[in-house]
DNA sequence: GTTTAGGGTTCG
């Protein structure tokens, strides 16, 4: 360790030097004494510019002064360093400080050295000696550093003592100044504060489950975290922690320091700092993986992103672009015009500027007009965006996607604004070219063909001449497939989109607004679609068909004879034979309701020995009919392959594994109820049936440019607005499904002319012994209305 | 000398 940083705190080592080493001062040296178990202190007066010796060797020249021995004459000696000690020693002196200059000189301790007559003591009036250290000599030099000195040498590879150690967000006390980590909560990109500095809020959140806001202050706009996204994960060193308002508040100290990395699990851990070089252990990149899987469990991070295609009006998004071209409009705002490659599905403002004022390139401005969108920045924002420089890549916080009145003159439109001041981080950030989010959107800009965009250009025109009804409409249709989503949410309205690429990244359970694409889906045989649900056991089975039910009649032909066997209290019984030849038995029990029989409408029929015809036929003049069999025992229901009960269209089936089956005489207590409803769910119940619902089941596959997303539909009726259980009786019901999903999924179409959906969907994990994995299920979403 | 801001959307 040849060259160690001692930390000041109040003018006072909070490590001492090594024991086995004694001082000697100036006037004690003597030629051919051993110094390896001394030291000889004194502060920096005269430093020298690193060198090389002929044989490449590093070579750093100081004088040091002894502060000890003011009133002798002499009392400066010259000291000499070799290899990576001068090396060292050179950063430690020479680096450039990004804080304000101190005028506390540069106190050094040098231990181990060799005293060698000085060549130019005669020339320079110090020491008649100077003294030699380097690393193979076992020298060692000790820098006395206060934590600014600290702060701007910690990036040297070079060891401070002591060790940093890092304070919990629950463990913060008012007016300590403490080193920290932390997840990103909330953000300002830094902005021009009204003092002499940029400002930057972040509020961190750690799994202590602790807060903390920070003001961060700094002149110089590298050293301020370099925070991208909400989720990040930030590493702060010497940062003041206040009391303020009841609460713990973080506040820059001389010689913060920070680094910020990516907070998505599995991205490369790479640290953001001003710094060329910083401190940053394997320990470090532990505790960052930890913070990020925890973040990523308990951070929402489904921000308000967005792409210009993606642009909700009367909201706020948060838009990465690259900057064409920015202009002055007035005293209190700027222009800035801005891509990301998508095409808003709104007509946009466009803010009309002096030609002269407008900065960028002439002919791509002009061939990405139909792709820019105007942002009108105001007030504290404009000075940052006078800075930008034209092809950079920008990310702009919580730009309001503001829907201008219907009478304006130029119909309605979208307007984008950057309001003025800083509230729910507002602002302007630079991405860097490196950002793997730059390099994305760069490699999409450049896929970006720009003649399809003046063919839609064509088309609007050709609609405005009227020439052609047949384009106009076609027009008319496209644009109602491309503006308006084809689906709605029916709750969350105030929640913004994800894209699919942050929830393909988050762990799960989550919730999220999507706009998304249908890419495609499946079962593409829509009937198969319809399955049989048991709410207890969660099962899903597929619907019997009518052949299995068919056998189950047969199964079930008429034995008795004996009709008063059939004659009891709460029904009344009758019998015939068919006229074939096979004399089939049919026996219908009609429930008595107040010893009365009720209008066909309201009555229920228990049926023996029917055929399928003849239970549809009877199911079409009574309110119920219940298929049974004859015991011993008195009826009971027939197997539960078999519907239990038919109505209207319906046939309602149990659960095998959850239902016990009640005798039949059960249904004798609904009957004698003032006015049984004979619903299914009541009828269920009494007979002991665990009640299958019928529902859509299919795999949606979304896509929005960040990503394909395979989400499961799980719908009674709400999303298609048609009742599964009704559906596979109804030739109506099945075309009204098909041509729903003809317009959410246009056969036959460019991923482009697809129609937008906006849905709910939720993450959930789903967790066996081999595997574990994370699916995600449509919620709260319905077909909008002119779709249906 | 040590402020500035101290999170919680909008004039345009």
């Amino acid at each position: 360790m040849p060259v160690l940083l001692l930390k000041m705190v109040n003018g006072v080592a909070e490590t001492s030097l090594p024991s086995h080493i004694q001082k000697e001062n100036l006037n004690n040296l003597r030629e051919g004494v051993d110094y390896t178990n001394k030291y000889f202190q004194g502060i920096v007066t005269l430093s020298y510019p690193l060198t090389k010796l002929a044989d490449g060797t590093d070579f750093f020249k100081v004088v040091l002064q002894d502060l000890s021995n003011s009133c002798s004459r002499i009392n400066s000696i010259n000291v000499l360093m070799y290899g990576k000690m001068a090396e060292d020693c050179s950063k430690v002196l020479h680096r450039e400080v990004t804080f304000k200059p101190e005028h506390i000189p540069d106190n050094f301790a040098v231990a181990g050295f060799k005293l060698v007559k000085s060549p130019t003591a005669a020339e320079d009036g110090r020491h008649d000696c100077h003294l030699e250290v380097s690393e193979d000599a076992g020298s060692a030099v000790y820098i006395y550093a206060n934590s600014k000195r600290i702060a701007a040498s910690e990036t040297l590879s070079m060891s401070v003592a002591p060790k940093y150690a890092y304070t919990s967000l629950n463990q913060l006390k008012d007016g300590t100044i403490v080193n920290l980590y932390g997840v990103v909560k909330f953000f300002k990109p830094p902005y021009v504060s009204k003092g002499t500095d940029y400002c930057s809020v972040v509020t961190l959140v750690d799994p202590s489950n602790a807060k903390l806001t920070c003001t961060l202050f700094s002149g110089n706009l590298d050293s301020l975290p370099k925070i991208y996204k909400v989720g990040d994960v930030v590493r702060f060193h010497r940062i003041k922690i206040r009391e303020y308002n009841g609460q713990m508040q973080g506040i820059t100290s001389g010689g913060f320091a920070s680094l910020t990395f990516d907070g998505t699990v599995e991205a490369p851990i790479v640290p953001r700092t001003s710094s060329k070089v910083y401190t940053f252990v394997e320990e470090e990149i532990k505790t960052i993986k930890e913070l990020r899987v925890w973040a990523a469990s308990n951070l929402s991070i489904s921000g308000p992103a967005a792409k210009l295609s993606g642009v909700q009006p009367m909201l706020f998004f948060d838009l990465t672009c690259q900057l064409v071209g920015k202009a002055k409009v007035d005293g209190s705002s700027f222009l800035l015009k801005v891509w990301d490659g998508t095409k808003c599905p709104f007509p946009t403002w466009k803010v009309s500027v002096e030609k002269r004022d407008l900065e960028g390139e002439k002919d791509l401005l002009h061939q990405l007009r139909n792709l820019t969108a105007d942002i009108l920045v105001y007030d504290n924002h404009m000075q940052l965006a006078k800075s930008l420089k034209i092809g950079s890549f920008l990310r702009i916080y919580s730009i309001h996607a503001k829907q201008a009145s219907a009478d304006n003159e130029d119909g309605s439109h979208i307007e984008f604004h950057l309001h003025g001041g800083t509230c729910y981080g507002r602002g302007i950030g630079v991405l860097p070219e490196s950002n793997p989010e730059v390099k994305e959107l760069k490699e999409f800009l450049e896929s970006v063909d720009l003649a399809d965009n003046q063919d839609m250009e064509c088309m609007s025109s050709l609609k405005l001449e009227g020439t052609s009804n047949s384009v106009a409409d076609l027009e008319s249709h496209l644009q109602r497939c491309q503006q308006l989503p084809v689906t709605v949410l029916t709750d969350h309205q105030d929640l913004k989109n994800t894209d699919l690429k942050t929830i393909l990244n988050s762990t799960a359970p989550q919730q999220y607004r999507i706009r998304a694409k249908l890419r495609t889906y499946q079962p593409q045989k829509l009937y198969q679609s319809v399955k049989l649900h048991c709410s207890k056991c969660n099962s899903l089975q597929e619907v019997p068909t009518e052949d299995d039910f068919d056998f189950n009649l047969q199964g079930s032909a008429v034995t008795a004879k004996k009709t008063e066997l059939y004659n009891v209290s709460w029904y009344d019984s009758i019998m015939w034979a068919t006229q074939d030849q096979k004399q089939r038995r049919i026996v219908i029990h009609f429930v008595r309701h107040d010893e009365l029989l009720q209008h066909p409408k309201d009555t229920l029929l228990m049926v023996e020995g029917g055929t399928l015809k003849e239970m549809w036929k009877l199911t079409k003049r009574f309110k119920c009919v219940i298929p049974v069999r004859s015991t011993e025992d008195g009826l009971q229901l027939l197997d539960l392959s078999s519907p239990f009960l038919l109505q209207g269209n319906v046939k309602y089936y149990g659960c095998k594994q959850c239902s016990t089956p009640k005798p039949i005489n059960s249904l004798s207590s609904l009957a004698a109820e003032q006015q049984p409803s004979w619903e299914p769910t009541e009828i269920a119940e009494v007979l002991g049936i665990e009640l299958l619902q019928y529902v859509f089941v299919m795999k949606f596959t979304f896509v929005d440019g960040t990503g394909p997303l395979n989400a499961y539909l799980f719908d009674y009726e709400k999303f298609f607005q048609i009742p599964a259980s009704e559906i596979l009786t109804s030739n109506y019901l099945q075309q009204k499904m098909e041509m729903t999903m003809n317009t959410l999924c246009p056969p036959g179409r460019k991923l482009g002319d697809l129609p937008w959906l906006e849905c709910f969907i939720k993450s959930y994990n789903i967790k066996d012994e081999t595997k574990h994995q994370v699916y995600y299920q449509i919620f709260d979403t319905t077909v909008a209305e002119d779709v249906v």
